[in-house]
DNA sequence: TCAAAAGTGTTCTACCTACACCCATGT
DNA sequence: ACATGGGTGTAGGTAGAACACTTTTGA
């Protein structure tokens, strides 16, 4: 890390902690897992999941651990991604200088189960509480991170269940970006990229034609 | 950063520091900054320029503190930007547990005046010497990242003098890419995208038609 | 007048976009 | 037989790739 020997001892360190931007998709929206707060600052007000990294502990681990710890989700379920280390502001937290580094989290709503009484919930983009800190910077930038990694690679994979049909997947697509998907172009772009495969399966469900199931091809 | 109030003398903080890969373009090469060590760990070898974040001072100061004493270049003409930061393996720097975040830098390399006698110094990227920590793998994600952002952005004007010529601008474009490019549609691209305006002046240099200068636009 | 780099346009191709109709099922 | 979502193909436009010759200067 650094050239010279330095004595660490001399200087008081700045705390880190990893903060952990959850997405889910649920009832037709995009949602952001956040925590009320139970005590100041910012008591009452809403926090993404987060943890300060401990001596021994990497630090992804330390984004699994936050999931686990406070927002009672398997960090198994969930496809982690590294975003971005705020450390610009000296006070935004305002105990004690603090570096944070964020992750986003993909999980898909239902392999998650809640426990009454907890503190984590679901929020939709579009209608968030007023948030500590400066979280709420740091989810639009995150949003707009998500967006660019859906468009550009298999990303809302990581939002699907197993076996989805093509209208569930470009659903999915849809409120993530936030607009209509032409159904044929979707289709056409989902197979030349070789990214899901058929099941042969078929969804029987409502009075219409029963639709295939496809699951996620992980591409090399 | 966290929901529940923890006590945050009660665990040992990890160290903080920041790194940054400074890239220039010289005699024809893409080139990293690097500073040989003068002690343990990894003597001899060669490292990032890099410093711990003190409690009182942004990430960014950090970095430019950096290059500002490691490197004894002035922050004010290098171009700055975060990349990720490090801090899975818990001995990558085997004094401490250290986590690392790591920027880029561009800067146009006849901005810098050496010292004789210094310790920083530029390599290509081509022919690394062995470097010290896991600097390696650092200095390969920034090449690719650095690779990436220049095909979709301004980026390579930060390696750029004030007035340059087009063949100039190519010329960097092709040493970052490690790639020819057509002199034709490399102009009608620039053109189209309104990054560069004529200033009327000619470089006269050498037996051959003079070069029209240019400069960047920045971009809304 | 020659060598050396500057400057300039057109054609071909591949990909993206827009768009409309038939299919299989439950009621 | 009808309502509902599932499934498919084609034509036009646009952006990127390939490609060669003329211009201006210094020696």
């Amino acid at each position: 890390m650094v050239t010279k020997e330095e004595d660490f001892s001399k200087f008081q360190r700045p705390a880190i902690a990893v903060d952990v931007v959850v997405f889910t998709i649920k009832d037709g929206d995009l949602r952001v897992g956040l925590i009320e707060r139970e005590e100041e600052p910012f008591l009452g007000k809403h926090a993404l999941p987060g943890r300060f990294v401990r001596y021994d502990e990497p630090i992804e681990e330390t984004a699994k651990q936050a999931l686990k710890l406070k927002a009672n989700i398997n960090p198994h379920v969930v496809f982690l991604e590294q975003l971005y280390t705020v450390g610009q502001d000296l006070r935004r937290d305002t105990r004690i200088r603090t570096i944070s580094i964020v992750y986003y989290g993909l999980v898909e709503s239902n392999k998650i189960d809640f426990q009454p009484g907890q503190k984590f919930h679901w929020h939709s983009i579009y209608n968030l509480p007023v948030l500590a800190f400066d979280h709420k910077n740091i989810i639009e930038y995150a949003i707009k991170r998500l967006r660019k990694k859906v468009i550009e690679s298999d990303f809302a994979f990581q939002l699907m269940p197993e076996e989805f049909t093509l209208t569930e997947l470009q659903r999915a697509y849809e409120i993530i970006l936030n607009e209509k998907q032409d159904k044929r172009n979707f289709r056409k772009k989902l197979f030349e990229l070789k990214v899901v495969k058929a099941l042969h399966k078929k969804k029987m469900e409502g009075a219409h034609r029963p639709a295939e199931l496809f699951s996620f091809v992980r591409r090399k």
